[in-house]
DNA sequence: TGTACATCAGTGAACGCGCGTTCACTGATGTAC
DNA sequence: TGTACATCAGTGAACGCGCGTTCACTGATGTAC
């Protein structure tokens, strides 16, 4: 009945969880493994060490970000379509993984000098589809880096807000509006 | 020559620094007095505990932050020129005081449930001068809760960005192009 | 079927370490006479 | 000026604690004959 690599997902979920709620350096390798009816030593057995734990979960939650960003982007679409995709995508990330977004937030600032800027690197994602409708006249050209950046500040700042009770319900809710700031700023 | 409170800034200054370069939890209370050339216990002569410290910082770093907008915002100028004076103050504090500005950005994950939102919380001040200028008829009248957090991202994440080498050179050098950004998405 | 052995997920107990914090003490400085 | 005392910033040494991690061991399960 046990799939194999069912005990390392349930270590990540419940890693997750806890690493969002109370950050990592409050949670304890004993609080994950109980929190997965475990004993601390046997997460041993899945994780070389916590600090292996957390490395992969930011490193593998940001590139699966930035994998479903680019899937989003992909295609020959009108710039504006592949637009309103990322941003719906973003939305539906943070609403339905908020643990994951959570806690991807809260650890970049240790994690993110670190990240290869390769295609599966969001930030490298929107900055790149950015330059490339400016390069095809499709937006005002301007330093694509630069609104890549304000693009995912209009959409993380809400985000984040939602998470300290700025803002009521979901983020999904408000896509139509922040598609149109997004391309408000771009026009 | 001492002056009184010298060495309690001294402290402030230094902590600042370790903890916007390392995390919070990676600082030591040693290393932090190594780095004001004391020892360890003589810090509690100053602050009831490492947590007692931190707590001052954000607050205080977060409260400031908020007075100084509120400064900016405040007069009967047309809101576009509290506003071109509120995201001149933003990039400067940035650029003058990054220290400042990463630990809150790091730390306020641990903190921002807590913080009053009162006349001297920078979020707070942001959303009210957007109802404001929403009730006067000077914008459009949207969700000023939503408004507000994205002219934040608009301004945080690039300075976020540039904190991990993403963009170059000050964010004051782009003010201007960071104040049309904010009016065309509010506009 | 019964017996002997191999495998291996899982664990109890213990490890050393660095942390935040305490406290009796030091020694420089100021004050009184 | 010299002496005795008070003050107080600063410290060396030690504290208990919880952490990440290790390891010899257990006991359930599968396999061979």
């Amino acid at each position: 009945m046990k799939q194999p690599g069912g005990k390392r997902d349930r270590i990540r979920t419940e890693a997750l969880r806890l690493f969002s709620e109370r950050g990592v350096d409050a949670v304890s390798v004993r609080d994950i493994a109980t929190a997965c009816d475990m004993k601390a030593p046997n997460l041993y057995a899945h994780f070389a060490s916590k600090e292996d734990l957390v490395h992969a979960l930011f490193h593998e939650g940001y590139a699966e970000y930035g994998a479903l960003l680019a899937a989003a982007n992909d295609g020959d679409a009108p710039f504006r379509v592949r637009l309103d995709r990322m941003v719906r995508e973003i939305c539906r990330l943070h609403d339905d993984d908020t643990d994951r977004f959570r806690f991807l937030v809260m650890t970049q600032h240790g994690y993110l000098a670190s990240v290869p800027r390769d295609a599966r690197n969001p930030v490298e994602v929107i900055c790149r589809a950015v330059a490339t409708a400016m390069d095809a006249g499709e937006i005002p050209a301007r330093d694509p880096d630069l609104m890549g950046l304000v693009l995912i500040g209009i959409l993380v700042q809400p985000a984040t807000g939602r998470l300290y009770g700025r803002l009521d319900g979901g983020l999904s809710q408000r896509v139509d509006e922040l598609t149109a700031m997004c391309w408000r700023v771009l026009s």
